[in-house]
DNA sequence: GCACCAAATGCTACAATGTTGCAAGACGAC
DNA sequence: GTCGTCTTGCAACATTGTAGCATTTGGTGC
């Protein structure tokens, strides 16, 4: 589950210099997150939750990550399926692309592509962020046969 | 509804031509998709069709789409909501970019605007296509209050 | 025009993902 | 330790999409 790459850089302080309470559930969402190499869903995290014991509501793990996202301590990405995934806010500023694997489900992050800055849209119009994501196939499902392929 | 910008251009020859039944159903729908300057929700199609008077279920619809888009008449996009849009496909070979307004949640075409090609992604990764969706506020929405921000 | 049959539809039930309202519990300031 | 407020848990609901199966229908051959 924590993928053990990036030390888990005090998310106790990360929260409650945002001015929420430090639950355990924060605590360790948010850390699995800072942890982890890939974005994650609700499910992958609640079942990382539930391997640590810690005890918690579907409604409850919902409501952290908003907190996470509204707080700029994580991010939501849209990857190819119909849940959403989080990630960790290592640099507010830095952007990055994603990779979704069409046959595992797999969402990677793609550290050095950055989305192309818009040009020539209409006039009136106002971009907040872009969202670049790449569809395909990772290296572990290579580019055999179309079996077991995801929506 | 139907923008009328594009005309119909035989829907059913192009239902026709790949061997499909011509029914009511994929015939309005088809011809709705290519008359829409915006991709369309599975919602505001199923509503275009009770207000063309032509009788359907929710599953028909779900069924009638996921046939264009195998049959490559079609296009599923993935917004930013939880919701599918649908475009007619006019050319296979070219692809383009969107515009998610957060504000109101309509989606626009960036016809000029095409995903670059991917560069430097792991070896064994395999790109299939990019789905590039910039977000922001549409021209209609302005840069106004947050109130009544779409997720 | 009519019979036939695979393809398409309609219906019901179900699955997956996320939200709302509210009472009970817990964090942390004092 | 007390206390007020923030957070949680629970139950109910909403939205979006699927699966199974009996019925209907488009198109083909006559
Ligand atoms: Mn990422
Ligand atoms: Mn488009
Ligand atoms: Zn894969
Ligand atoms: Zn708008």
């Amino acid at each position: 589950m924590f993928d053990a790459a990036i030390p888990p850089a005090s998310a106790r302080e990360r929260i409650a210099a945002r001015g929420g309470r430090v639950t355990r559930t924060r605590l360790v969402v948010l850390e699995l997150l800072q942890c982890s190499e890939h974005p994650l869903s609700h499910d992958e995290i609640g079942d990382a939750l539930a391997a640590a014991g810690v005890a918690h509501d579907r409604v409850t793990l919902y409501r952290t990550l908003d907190w996470l996202v509204e707080q700029g301590l994580a991010r939501r990405i849209a990857g190819g399926e119909r849940a959403w995934r989080f990630e960790a806010v290592r640099d507010a500023a830095h952007r990055h692309a994603h990779f979704h694997c069409d046959r595992c489900g797999q969402v990677v992050c793609l550290e050095g592509l950055e989305p192309a800055p818009a040009t020539g849209l209409p006039s009136g119009f106002h971009v907040d962020r872009a969202e670049l994501v790449l569809h395909g196939s990772c290296a572990a499902c290579g580019l055999g046969s179309e079996a077991g392929r995801v929506r």
